[in-house]
DNA sequence: CTGTTAGCGCCTTCAC
DNA sequence: GTGAAGGCGCTAACAG
């Protein structure tokens, strides 16, 4: 039983052929006979042998593989991958996800992770919350809720700014008028729209902006939980929207540290609508952003990109969906 | 701007120096004056060059990457990714996962996969519900949730047979006596053990087992389903306990279907937690599989090995935890 | 300290 | 129909 994997010299010698005839056999080029083919392929059932992607992807154009670069693996690009796994099956591409974890905190992870693929190991990238980007011409690339604002490059994204409108309007109807807003990263698009969101539904509603509702969270747990109780500890607001899932959860723990009663005296809000929102108890009112088709839709315009099609559509918004839950209700009687 | 890559050479070529001297500065090697690899950085930096993971992985005995081998991206194993990410935080390794997706119909999807990363673009691999498996001496391998006895392979799963007495006897101790039971696979450990763990719990509360009950589903949506009518269609069952969360959500469709009503007329166990688990309501019963924990302990054994160290414990099992939540109800009065 | 040499495993010409 | 040779981008030895 040989330890070490085969290569395509084992197979050469035990089929008796030379290393060239071998790939031909494999990957059923003409110019073999039927008979060498034959035997050169019973020979790799038996060795095991598979072509090493790595030295193939050096030589070939094509791997057949399609790279999905994230930042980190969490609920949100965990969402995104099953999406991405789901619209490509039935395709005869694997997938290959990529988490740069050791430089994700520095900007231009994406570029690096990129560079580093796009050897040809990958036939095209999906790239999950780019910050910057460089086009490359080498291979398809889709951006996926791109962090600044889409250059020429294929994006799919959902409406944060429609989502924020909705969840803050959706506050005002229960009653509330002293709504808090937990921002984002201010460097990034999704969360600059949601503020948008957030102080358009509040001039509709004729309330005027108090810039002491707002606090920055930058879409980090600890950071949030910090702006979560600046926010809680003055003349609070009746309700806190949260930028995001994970800021909406930090938001909880705090008032959880503070004895408030969610949501009979604090409603709060999030955006996403990550697994752990509906996990938890009580579950998280929060706008739904439709991950798994965002993830599906990127996979499908790769996939077109690829086959050399040029889609009318390459900058596509899906719609967000408010799910009210347990942690909203109507404003206490004052 | 160039559109093409950065290589190494286009490097060597901008800084006046060899290939050679480019790679030692780079990778911080020894024996580059200070001068020549100031320079040599700054044009790595102007060019955006980093290299090629594919080419320098030909060559180098490490790549700082830990290969996470999947049959495809759906909940379970997102589930154990965000583990496994969650455990190398703060480590040295970058992530890569990957699905076989062209294959994993196929048995030996894993074999595949392994054979293909194994080429050292990954230091070591965790790989997920595996079926069979040819220990490589190449690198360290570890297997989450192995479908076959766990061989020599150092191995992390949770306690199937366990959590299925425990889901099987909570359902008796709500007065049921005719508890479905809908199979997984056969052939595998997993599926076995529930099986099994259902039959314990029969036994200690003195009920007879009747085939009749017990219809096999093969965690396959579609196939759960089909049994699930079958279950349901003739003197059936007042409880159904599933194999695992995805069979357990077709048995609540087909309920839907013939117009039952749960919890009152059909109590339903899952077995997993998976996120849309708890996303749906009713909310299900289930079995917590510390899905997450498996990921990291996963990826913390990896690292041990990779380290050179022989772990005391090789084979840890996690326990699991019923989460009563809205599927199940006292039997209805008969 | 720096450049040259020799492959890693595979695929693609191009002779034979 | 088959094999030998070259090279993808990179790094580890060894020379200079």
């Amino acid at each position: 039983m040989p330890t070490r994997r085969a290569t395509i010299h084992d197979v050469a010698a035990a089929a008796g052929v030379s290393v060239a005839t071998v790939s031909k056999a494999v990957n059923g080029r003409y110019g073999v006979a039927e008979g060498t083919a034959q035997r050169v392929l019973a020979e790799v059932e038996r060795l095991g042998y598979a072509s090493s992607l790595v030295a193939s992807s050096m030589r070939a154009r094509q791997t057949g593989v399609i790279g999905v670069l994230v930042p980190d693996f969490e609920p949100f690009t965990a969402e995104i991958l099953k999406g991405v796994s789901a619209g490509l099956a039935g395709s005869p591409y694997d997938v290959l996800a990529y988490a740069g974890v050791r430089h994700h905190a520095s900007a231009g992870w994406e570029k690096r992770s990129l560079q580093r693929l796009s050897g040809t190991l990958i036939d095209a990238a999906i790239m999950v919350t780019p910050t910057v980007i460089a086009p490359s011409a080498e291979i398809p690339i889709v951006a996926v809720d791109p962090h600044t604002g889409h250059g020429d490059l294929p994006t799919v994204e959902s409406d944060s700014f429609g989502g924020a409108v909705e969840a803050t309007r959706y506050l005002v109807e229960l009653g509330h008028r002293r709504i808090g807003f937990l921002a984002g990263r201010p460097d990034l698009r999704s969360a600059k729209l949601r503020e948008a969101g957030y102080r358009q539904a509040l001039t509709d509603a004729g309330i005027d902006f108090d810039p002491r509702l707002v606090e920055v969270g930058r879409y980090e747990p600890e950071a949030a939980g910090d702006a979560a109780r600046t926010l809680l500890g003055g003349a609070r607001p009746t309700a806190v929207f949260a930028a995001n899932d994970l800021s909406a959860l930090a938001v909880l723990g705090v008032a959880a540290e503070l004895g408030l009663r969610v949501p009979e005296d604090l409603s709060v809000v999030g955006f996403d609508d990550i697994p752990e929102a509906s996990r938890r108890l009580p579950a998280l009112t929060t706008v739904r952003q439709p991950m798994h088709r965002l993830g599906r839709i990127a996979a499908e315009l790769a996939m077109a990109l690829m086959a050399g099609e040029t889609p009318a559509q390459t900058s596509i918004l899906l719609p967000t969906r408010l799910v009210p839950r347990a942690t909203t209700a109507a404003v206490p009687a004052a």
